[in-house]
DNA sequence: GTCTATATACGGATAGAC
DNA sequence: GTCTATCCGTATATAGAC
């Protein structure tokens, strides 16, 4: 073939990426990397050292994503609960996908901690991002110092959602609990801001 | 040795039970648990037949504990609110673990639901279990139909704090949204019942 | 840069001695 | 009932041809 290196070097973390969030990352191979890429198992070694190299590619990647999706939601809605309600959204936007594999974040995080894996500590940061972005939103509504406390809150809600839809693969529950955590975020900041979902 | 079959089968099940929460199911080999049990690998044989049959003897020992401590909290508490309570206390009482493996129901039914593993079934009836205990509860505290809707979202709680505790390995989390929620559980049932907490 | 072939280790599972 | 020895598949990783 010859395709220039880095091409294929994404096309590698883009497979891996979606295998290790369908299957869990001890679980894939490098055979179903390869298969899926549709490169031989040797040529990995030319792109990355080690498959830890390769989980760490996925989560760079994954990370600059999550970013990427922040700031567009920072510039595209002006107001902050309407940025809040998208990231809530999330959840629902991706309602199959979550049944079927829970959340790429929090199962990452919980298969890297079983294994006492040090790169727990990177892929925990997608998560702290998304938490720091939410404490922002939540102080242009007017909270204060209890903004960083409601953020993780709202995660940790929508991590809960994720981790039953998935155990239950009922996506009924999600709705039903997407719609409770809209209210909730509405009675939250009740009087500071007037539009509604 | 030569010691009743039915005793070392019970010990092989409670190594198993520890190895598979700390480790996961999969990242755990037959020798993890030989070595931890004491026998060799062979001997595993006598007892189950296969990998996927350990599994589902834990999960009938772990589904029959559940089913142990909320009966036990029945007889034990006369309020239904302060069952509840300790039905949320779990996470206090357990966050080193939950620290350092997550939540044992939770984690598990993640890892099998990202292989498709058949036993999913299985697994999620120890949430089952707990959601139609709590749904008793509730009901008794004077709610109707929606009952069981508010036993589903208090599991979903426990979860997300489980999940989030354990990929920021932070405990003070835990504590924080342990307090949130018996407040949240005091709102919800508030007039109905005078104990406080 | 990509391939095939191979080294090496470990997984689950089996056979048969004791 | 428990052991040792072994089969077989697959895993990560490497060497070297092209």
């Amino acid at each position: 073939m010859g395709q220039k290196g880095e091409a294929l070097r994404q096309r590698i973390v883009v497979s891996a990426d979606q295998l290790f969030y369908q299957k869990g990352y001890e679980s894939t191979s490098f055979s179903d990397i390869a298969d899926d890429v549709g490169i031989s198992r040797g040529n990995f070694y030319y792109h990355f050292k080690s498959k830890d190299e390769i989980l760490n590619a996925v989560i760079e990647t994954r990370l600059t994503e999550i970013e990427q999706m922040l700031n567009e939601w920072s510039k595209q809605y002006t107001d902050p609960k309407q940025r809040i309600v998208e990231h809530i959204d999330i959840l629902t936007n991706h309602q199959d996908k979550i049944k079927n594999h829970g959340c790429p974040v929090g199962s990452l995080c919980a298969e890297l901690a079983k294994q006492n894996h040090s790169m727990l500590r990177d892929a925990n940061k997608m998560f702290a991002v998304q938490r720091d972005w939410l404490t922002v939103q939540l102080k242009e509504l007017g909270l204060g110092k209890e903004a960083r406390q409601v953020a993780m809150h709202l995660l940790a809600r929508s991590q809960g959602i994720a981790t039953l839809t998935n155990a239950f693969e009922d996506q009924n529950f999600l709705r039903q609990e997407v719609k409770q955590l809209k209210q909730w975020l509405g009675e939250q900041i009740q009087g500071q801001n007037k539009n509604g979902n």
